[in-house]
DNA sequence: GTGTTTGTTATCAA
DNA sequence: CTTGATAACAAACA
């Protein structure tokens, strides 16, 4: 489950290996993945290079080299799909629940399993050029809920407004909006935590983690929370997020990095997956319990 | 065959 | 209109 730790760990092994390498071919092997026709993907895909990845919440936005405008000697170009502002100069890939990224260099020498395997959704060749080795980058999706999709600069900018609320980590995710977003809220905080539109980037793994830290019952209603109760909330998504960037993620199932590697930060987990355990606060019995239609684990001791 | 797993959205009800 | 609750999606595993 690729929350925003282990999308921003991909993002970052990308970046240092993809970064102005030219795309080469497309292959869209289940077209269920794409959100656009493939011929389109791969169209508009095919002879561009990457120029930066971008990271807003669990998606993952790969941004291309713009388009030169063709001045054909006396044709006029009709389409306007060549312009700066309809121009689709970005890649958004999002993983989604078992979504996977995993990058080959020509010359890599093997990597755990073969790829493709029979989870590969989507293959985008890069050719070798300069300093650029050249590979391949695998789209695997047991589960199929993950997508890739083409967006102009306007389509993304309205993609990013109306669904991605502040990072954690950032100067945006301050006590005060934070507080707004609970403010008079009946929902129980687990699943306004699980909102994307008011902070985005947690997902079951950390909200359940940073409930514990801040021990708070994932069943209290948002708006029920004091002031000093937010601020432990905030302290506590922010503390759990950094942590487990630094381990690499979390691999529970599915995810591995994008040289095919697990997470490190499994073992670092306190309550999710633990129920059954210790809690290692009190000692007593993690509980899990659905909350919200989702697996909710805690210490009904000292989360209250 | 049944229940369980979760990111996100669609749908429905209050 | 807003808010919240729930189902649905997809595929594999115990």
């Amino acid at each position: 489950m690729p929350e925003l730790p282990e999308v921003e760990t991909i993002r970052r092994d990308l970046s240092a290996r993809l970064l102005g390498q030219k795309i080469t071919s497309v292959n869209i092997l289940s077209p269920k993945t794409a959100s656009q026709p493939a011929v389109f993907l791969k169209k508009t895909l095919v002879g561009r290079r990457i120029i930066k990845i971008i990271r807003r919440g669990k998606l993952l936005i790969f941004q291309l080299t713009p388009v030169k405008k063709k001045f054909g000697a006396g044709k006029k170009e009709i389409s306007s799909s060549a312009t700066s502002l309809t121009a689709f100069d970005y890649l958004l890939i999002h993983l989604k629940m078992t979504g996977q990224l995993i990058y080959i260099s020509d010359f890599a020498v093997s990597v755990g399993g073969a790829l493709p395997n029979k989870y590969t959704r989507a293959i985008i060749v890069f050719a070798a050029s300069g300093r650029a080795l050249g590979g391949r980058l695998f789209f695997n999706d047991l589960r199929k809920f993950g997508y890739l999709r083409l967006a102009t600069a306007s389509e993304l900018k309205t993609l990013l407004n109306n669904n991605y609320g502040p990072e954690p980590l950032t100067s945006n995710f301050s006590l005060a909006v934070l507080g707004n977003a609970l403010k008079n809220k009946k929902i129980k905080i687990k699943p306004l935590l699980l909102n994307q539109k008011l902070i985005a980037g947690l997902g079951n793994i950390y909200a359940d983690e940073a409930l514990w830290l801040a021990r708070i019952n994932p069943e209290r209603p948002a708006g029920s929370l004091k002031p000093r109760e937010i601020k432990k909330l905030r302290q506590a998504i922010n503390r759990i997020i950094k942590q487990a960037i630094k381990y690499r993620g979390t691999t529970f199932n599915n995810y591995v990095d994008s040289r095919g590697r697990r997470g490190n930060f499994y073992n670092l987990l306190k309550v999710y997956g633990r129920q059954g355990e210790k809690c290692p606060n009190c000692h007593g019995p993690i509980s899990k319990k659905k909350v919200a239609g989702r697996g909710a684990h805690y210490c009904p001791r000292c989360q209250k």
